[in-house]
DNA sequence: TATGAATGAGCGTTCATTCAT
DNA sequence: TATGAATGAACGCTCATTCAT
C-alpha cells in the first residue's frame, strides 16, 4: 500500500511539473501550483525531493531515459541497418508527436542552463544507445566514417527540428513528408 | 548627443540582459542585475522597455536579424550554389562559435515559451533570407524537391545541434570535422 | 486550533490595515507596513486576500455591516418613532466617536473611487436596515413623503458632517448640541 | 507673454490633476501622467510647485474657493433670507452638477488625511461665506439657534449626501424632489 | 508520511523628484 | 523658463522552502 502511494505521488508530482513546465516554462511552475495539479500538499513534494530544481532534474532524465529507451522498442536487429535507422528516425517523429509535453520539457531543458548540472557522464549514459546503434554503423561501413558524436548530433538535430516544426502547427506534415525527411537524412549519412 | 547617450544605454540594457541569460536563464535574470551590470539605475530600463519580457523579445528579434543577416554577408551569388551553400553552412557555425552567448541566447529562447509570444508573421520575416535562399535551389533543381520548411529546419537543425555539441566542449572539432558535417548535410538536401 | 489562529491572523491584518489608514490613506500604508504592525509576514497577508485592493474593500464591507448592525442593536421596536429616530440619530454619532479609526476609514473609502468596485447591490444590501428603517415610517406617515433614497441620504449625510465636526476637536459638543442637532434632523423630516 | 505661458501652463497642471484624481485618485495619478495630460513636461510642474502635495493642496483650496464664491454669485441680499437659503441649497447641487470633477475632488481630498494638512485658519477662512449667511440669519432669529457651526454642518453635509446620490447614478431626481429636499433642510433649521 | 499555513528574501515595476542641457 | 532622461527608494506581490502539527 505505502509503495503504492509513493508510487503515486511521485508520479503525480512529476506529470504535474511536466504539464506546468512544458506549457508555461521553468518560472512561472511555481511548487504550489504543481503541488495543486499533482493534489498533494507543497510540503509533500519535499519529502520526495531535495529542491525545485532537483524535481526537475530528475524529471529530465526520467524522461530522457524513456524517450531513449521507446526509440528502440520496436527495433528488429534482423532487419538490415536501412530499414532499422527508418524506422528509428520515423520513431522519433512519432514519439514526440505522441508525447508533445515530454518533448517540449526535453528541448526546453537541454537548451537551457539546467542542461550543465546534469553530469557529463550521466548525458553521456542517457546517449548511449543511439551512440551504439550508429556508432556500429559506421564500425560496419554502411555509415559514412564520421565521428559518432557529430553523426548523432546531426541526426537527433535534424530530427528535432522537424519535429518543432511539425508541433508548431505551421507545416502540416504528410506520410510522404516523412519519407522525405528520412532520406534526406539517410543519404546524408549513409557511406556512399 | 542624445542620440548617442540613447543608443549607449539601449546597447548596454541589450548587452547586459544577453549576458546574463545566456549565462544563467531567463529566470535567473534580475532586472536590478541587469541595470548594474548595464550601469543604469532600474528604472532607467523602463524608458526603453515596457517590461522585462518586452525587453527579452526585443533582444530577440534584433539578435536573430543580425545572426541571418551575417550569415549571407559574405555569399558570393556568382559561385555555384554548393560552394555558396558551404560558405553558408560553415558560415552558421563559425558565427556561432564567435558569438557564443548570442547563440545560447537564441537557442534557449527559440526553445522555451517565449517563442510562442512572436507573432508568426515576425518569424517568417525573420527566417525569410534563409527561406529564399534555399527555395531558389530547390526551383532550380539543383537541391532536393523538399518543402522549403522542411528543408530550412533540417539544414539549420543539424547545424544547431553541431554548434551545441562543439561549444560544450564535449568535443573538438577540427576543420576536417567540419568539411564532413557539411558533405553529410549536402548529400542529405541535393538532388540526386 | 486552525480556525483560532486564522481568526486571529485575519483578524490582526484587518486591525492593522484599518489603523494605518485611517492615519495615512491608502496609499501611505504600505502591506509592508501593515505586516509589521500585524505581526506576520508580507506573504501572509496574500493567504488571505487575493490583493491590497481586495482586503481593503473586504474591510470596508465588514466596518460598514458592523457599523450598521451596531446601530439598531439597542433599537426598541416598541417605542414611537420618534424616540426610535432620536436614539438611531444619537447612536449614529456615539458610535462613531467610540470608532473615530472605522468612521474615518468608511468615509475616505466611501468618498474614493474603492466605492465604485463595491457592486451596488452589495452596497444596497449594506445600507438596506437604515433604508427599510426609515421607509416604514414614511409609509405609516410619521415622516415626510420623500423618496426613501433621498430621505437616507439626507440623515446619514447630515450625522456624518456633524460626526466630522466632532472628531476634527474643533468644536466641543455638549449633550445638548447633540439634541439640537436631532431636532434640527427630526423638523426637517417629520410630517407637518 | 511671459504671463500669459505662466497662466497657461500653471492652469493646465491644474486642469490636468484635477482630472485624474477625481477619476482614479490621488494614488493611481501619477506626476508623469499629469505632466502628459497637461501638455508639459515632468520638469516643468516642479517650477510651479514644490512637490505633488503642494499641488493637491493648492487645487484643493482653488477649488474650494471658487466653489463658495459660485454659490453665492447669484445670492439676491434684498430678497427674503428662506428664499435667499432656498436658492444657496439648489445652488449647491447645481454647481455640482455642472461641475462633477470638482465636486469629487473636493470630497475625496476633505475625506482623506489631507486635510489635516490644511492650516484650520485656511478652511475657517474659506467657508467663512457660508459660516457668515447662516450665522446672520441666526443672529436675525430666521433660523434655529444652533451653534453656527453645526448649522453649517447640517447644511452642506446634508446637500453633499444628496449631490452623491444624484451624481452617482443611482437616482434621477426631479425638481420637485430638489424642492422636497430643500424644504426638509429649510424645516429643520428654521425658528419654530 | 503528509499537511498547508507561514515565512521573508527577492522579484518586476512604479513614480516623485532631480538636473544637465 | 522648460525639458525629459535618469534616478533609486519603495512599492505590491510571488514563491521556494520550512516546520509545527
Amino acid at each position: 500500500m505505502k509503495n503504492v502511494k509513493d508510487f503515486d505521488k511521485k508520479e503525480a508530482i512529476f506529470q504535474a511539473m511536466l504539464e506546468l513546465i512544458s506549457k508555461h516554462g521553468f518560472h512561472s511552475s511555481p511548487m504550489s501550483e504543481v503541488a495543486k495539479q499533482a493534489d498533494v500538499a507543497a510540503g509533500t513534494i519535499y519529502h520526495y525531493f531535495k529542491s525545485k530544481d532537483e524535481l526537475i532534474c530528475a524529471l529530465y532524465v526520467r524522461l530522457k531515459e524513456k524517450y531513449i529507451e521507446n526509440l528502440f522498442l520496436t527495433d528488429d536487429q534482423n532487419k538490415p541497418f536501412k530499414e532499422r535507422f527508418r524506422h528509428f528516425y520515423l520513431q522519433m517523429i512519432i514519439e514526440a508527436q505522441k508525447n508533445p509535453k515530454e518533448f517540449y520539457f526535453l528541448e526546453q531543458f537541454s537548451n537551457s542552463p539546467f542542461i550543465s548540472t546534469i553530469p557529463k557522464a550521466e548525458i553521456t549514459r542517457l546517449d548511449q544507445p543511439v551512440y551504439d546503434f550508429l556508432r556500429k554503423a559506421v564500425f560496419t561501413q554502411i555509415l559514412r566514417d564520421i565521428p559518432p558524436k557529430i553523426l548523432v548530433a546531426f541526426v537527433m538535430g535534424s530530427a528535432n527540428a522537424i519535429i518543432k516544426l511539425q508541433l508548431s502547427g505551421e507545416f502540416q506534415m504528410t506520410s510522404s513528408d516523412l519519407e522525405l525527411a528520412f532520406f534526406t537524412c539517410w543519404d546524408g549519412i549513409k557511406k556512399i
